[in-house]
RNA sequence: GGGCGAGUGGCGGAACCGGCAGACGCUGGGGACUUAAAAUCCCCUGGGCCAAAACCCGUGCGGGUUCGAAUCCCGCCUCGCCCA
């Protein structure tokens, strides 16, 4: 029999004599622990890959501090890690940094430090607090992108992309941001706005270095057949979106004054007997012929001028308003030769299908609003089923399914059939084809920013553009520069920089001073990680085909379009080039959910910390005006963000992370409260407590390994507890990361063996510690392996084996049946765990006799192990 | 506007494949210990009725399928995300 002894700090052993105040002081054991870890290289990486897991968590942008984003997304990779590794799986968790980017030159700019020094100041500060954290990182196979050692091989894959024509310089209308004054990727332009900063993108025309995903977007939507199931159904999802295939028909139109052909792209060919009128883009390449020597010359290509210079957004916003210019000129309709006039328009977009837009404003909202706009013809050509539609009295476009009407021999067909066999006729007649379309767009990596990966390319006016040598690489950044931004990059006004001797001819010449998109570097970092040291190479191909694919990756969803298409995309080019055997990186995707906590807003003050509201009547501690609560992501504006090294140094790193895993399921967004907080670290403080008391008694007694039948019911009870709950958490950590049950499972055995801890014999309560001890090793690591400890464990937790369930620890030899009478629960039966159903049945009805008086019995269900329920009417 | 997801106590959440709704934690109430407070420990905590038991209601709203629905189906409302 156990004695405890609860509330004091104190603990007697079952011989009598008084033991040392055992307190939890987190301290004190996560340093212990982690020494321990690091001197004995248990989360070194195993150089052999046999049973290898590769768990990648996306490396952070050194921004100076970890904040609970972070935490979330490690936590569950440390998790894992932790638990294969237990599992006897040779597990690689890398960590580094997505060091290039903006935020360091932007400081720079501000306060005159050097982004370089600002970005290892920061990598230092968080690598300490990943230390502290106590994550499981093998820290020999740290890496920066904004190493030389890292870049030079960014360089050397951007010019084997170059020379295989996989990286392009063009000209392009591109997305400026005149506040950060760079261009941006059509994924950093979200809304019309710079994903960074928020300010309104403008529309230019720059030469720039493209790589041509848009040539991929068929493989990047086939790729994902081999994802499903293993990545979000949503990611997935949002990725098809982005990529945005759609099946539709050129056509081309004749103008009737010139003679000239204008193809144009439509999604609708069942409303092309609609055509009232015909939109070109303003920045159309044939409008300057077109309009060559007409009288309104002028005035129409100064209107397109005008409007090529409105951002994209400002163009196609669906409550923007519609801006055209008739030019004069009309098409000729090829399929009933109808003749409707020419326009330009701002809604017209040069890079989407061919930069001309037949317009049918009966069936199309943009085109709707434009015509009445402009008073133009409207032609209804489709109605629904079972009623006429008349231009006249319409409100706003028919854009559903319908019959065809006023379509030539087409009339009366149901518009679904009619768009194949329109497109059809126009192949027949050879004034048109099907063609598939994509909204993807290639991907522009330059950027006019100092800090990030020069493009390694040197321009000399005999050979043209020249790869820099490889012996020659990294182009490294010069240290002295001005970093005001002025649209152009800052290496451009550095002389020693910009001149360099062609490597061909060895003439005068000039490197290109622009810097490679984070996204580049971000492509293949898990790669690199494999090698990390290599000077010979960016990766080590035997390493590579051990290593890879990624077998977890753990991360935000806010990289659904963007890192994680880029990945993907910078992958299959490799295998294109035979660098890598493989074209998906990454085998099974998780996201997790966002960190929330209330924001307070003050009326007069505006957002409030928790500490400037009054919490117990939500006022204003300045004003006293009311405050709203609202929940929302952490944020500094907000005022709401909580700091880890504040919870690490108050509660410790496991109270932290068993916190965060225990919020609710990692997936979807979590509420982060301190008063749930406190609510763990009471847990740790108990089990710490409940188990070193116990541990001088239990330290050399074994683990309950008989066959059950010789247990007591409550012994039965804590046992049926346990076993569960390693059942449970074998399938959080191989399907659902659904921690929080897992760890509720642990506080539910603790607290029933509080309650039962005289009845229990030593060999049940130091099995139930153990598993206890084991289940909760992923989340507690430090605590639980102090614990281990206590209880005579030698070596170190995490390389012993993780417990199997027993699952004869599952069966019960009585089980209780819930009676229900019509669907109502009305009494409780125990029968034998084998009890033939008759025998169930009876006792049921026993059970039930008083509720069913007067009603006959109609039927009698048994689920078994579930419940009975007796229909009676 | 379209697509997807979600909606369960005062709060975060639990409930295997349609089978006892509310595990676990927080908050709140009561009590023990204490000179006192904190910490800790014990009890209660969905609503109604109520001394208690019994009973009734209850998973956003309305319907349906079923012996049985938080779970499946149809319609609606609200919120979130993605695409317009």
């Amino acid at each position: 029999m156990i004695m405890y002894e609860h509330g004091c700090g104190q603990a007697t052993s079952p011989k009598g004599d008084t033991m040392p105040p055992h307190d939890y002081d987190h301290e004190a054991i996560e340093a212990r622990w982690r020494a321990f870890w690091d001197s004995e290289g248990i989360f070194a990486r195993r150089p052999e890959p046999e049973n290898k897991f590769y768990c990648l968590m996306m490396y952070p942008y050194p921004s100076g501090a970890l904040h609970m984003g972070h935490v979330i997304n490690y936590a569950i990779g440390d998790a894992v890690t932790r638990y294969l590794r237990r599992k006897g799986r040779n597990v690689l968790s890398p960590m580094g940094w997505d060091s290039f980017g903006l935020p360091a030159e932007n400081a720079a700019i501000r306060t005159g430090i050097h982004p370089a020094r600002f970005t290892y100041d920061n990598i230092d500060r968080m690598r300490n607090q990943m230390v502290r954290a106590g994550w499981a990182y093998d820290w020999t196979t740290e890496l920066a992108t904004s190493h030389p050692g890292y870049f030079k091989w960014t360089q050397w894959l951007f010019l084997q992309f170059f020379k295989h024509d996989l990286a392009v310089k063009k000209e392009a209308p591109v997305n400026w941001c005149p506040s950060c004054k760079t261009v941006l990727a059509n994924e950093q332009a979200h809304q019309g706005k710079c994903e960074r900063c928020g300010t309104e993108v403008e529309a230019r025309r720059l030469s720039q270095w493209f790589l041509p995903m848009s040539s991929y977007a068929q493989r990047l939507l086939d790729g994902h057949a081999e994802l499903e199931g293993n990545w979000p159904d949503r990611v997935l999802k949002m990725q098809k979106e982005w990529i945005g295939r759609s099946e539709g028909v050129e056509v081309v139109f004749t103008i009737r004054e010139t003679g000239h052909d204008v193809p144009i792209y439509t999604t609708r060919p069942d409303t092309i007997y609609g055509v009232t009128f015909l939109v070109l883009a303003p920045e159309h390449p044939l409008l300057p012929e077109l309009m060559r020597g007409r009288p309104n010359e002028r005035q129409v290509l100064d209107a397109a001028r005008r409007m090529s210079r409105q951002s994209r957004e400002a163009r196609t916003g669906a409550d923007t308003e519609k801006e055209g210019v008739p030019t004069g000129l009309h098409v000729v309709n090829p399929y009933d030769g109808a003749a409707s006039p020419l326009w330009i328009a701002n809604y017209a977009l040069m890079e989407y299908g061919t930069g001309a837009v037949m317009a049918v404003p009966a069936h199309d909202q943009r085109d709707f609003e434009f015509a009445r706009k402009y008073k133009l013809d409207i032609k209804v050509v489709i109605r629904p089923e079972d009623t006429p539609l008349s231009a006249a009295d319409m409100a706003r476009a028919y854009e559903s399914d319908g019959i065809q009407v006023d379509s030539g021999p087409f009339d009366g067909l149901p518009n679904k059939e009619a768009w194949g066999k329109i497109a059809a006729m126009a192949e027949q007649k050879g004034f048109g084809k099907r063609t598939v379309n994509y909204r993807l767009k290639d991907w522009l990596i330059s950027r006019q920013r100092y800090w990030g990966a020069p493009i390694p390319i040197i321009y000399c006016d005999k050979c043209g553009m020249v790869p820099v040598p490889d012996d020659q690489l990294p182009v490294l950044l010069p240290e002295d520069v001005q970093f005001k931004p002025t649209g152009d990059s800052p290496l451009a006004s550095h002389k020693e920089f910009l001149h360099a001797d062609c490597p061909r001819c060895g003439a005068p010449a000039k490197r290109e001073t622009d810097t490679m998109d984070t996204f580049v570097d971000s492509s293949w970092y898990f790669l690199r990680y494999l090698s990390p040291r290599n000077t010979a190479a960016a990766f080590d191909d035997a390493q590579v085909s051990a290593w890879m694919p990624v077998d977890l990756y753990v991360g935000g969803i806010e990289h659904a379009t963007m890192h994680l298409i880029y990945a993907r995309f910078f992958t299959m080019a490799l295998k294109d080039m035979g660098l890598v055997p493989f074209s998906e990186p990454f085998r099974r995707l998780f996201c997790q959910g966002m960190v929330q906590k209330v924001a307070y807003r003050c009326p007069q003050h505006l957002w409030l910390s928790e500490q400037e509201v009054d919490l117990n009547t939500l006022t204003c501690r300045q004003c006293g005006s009311a405050v709203e609560a609202e929940m929302a992501k952490m944020s500094k504006t907000k005022l709401n963000v909580v700091s880890p090294d504040d919870v690490i140094e108050r509660f410790g790193a496991d109270t932290m992370h068993t916190y965060i895993l225990f919020m609710g399921p990692p997936d979807q967004d979590m509420v982060y409260s301190e008063q749930g907080l406190i609510g763990v670290y009471r847990f740790m403080k108990r089990l710490f407590q409940d188990v070193s008391a116990a541990a001088a008694g239990l330290k050399d007694v074994p683990p309950y390994a008989g066959p059950g039948s010789d247990l007591n019911e409550t012994e039965k009870q804590l046992r049926l507890l346990l076993h569960t709950n390693l059942r449970r958490a074998g399938e959080a950590f191989e399907k659902t990361m659904h921690f929080n049950t897992v760890i509720a499972g642990d506080m539910e055995i603790m607290n029933a063996l509080r309650d039962a801890r005289d009845a229990v014999r030593p060999e049940v309560h130091r099995e139930i510690l153990g598993g206890v001890i084991d289940t909760l090793s992923p989340f507690a690591p430090h605590v639980s392996e102090e614990l281990f400890h206590l209880l005579g464990g030698t070596g170190s937790l995490f390389t012993a084996p993780w417990p199997q369930a027993d699952e004869s620890a599952l069966r019960l030899d009585e089980i209780e049946y819930p009676v229900q009478v019509n669907g109502k629960l009305r009494a409780r039966i125990t029968v034998a765990s084998g009890a033939a159903e008759d025998d169930i049945r009876s006792a049921a009805m026993a059970a039930a006799s008083d509720k069913l008086q007067g009603l006959d019995v109609k039927k009698v269900i048994v689920i078994r192990d579930r419940l009975v329920n007796i229909v009676a009417r």
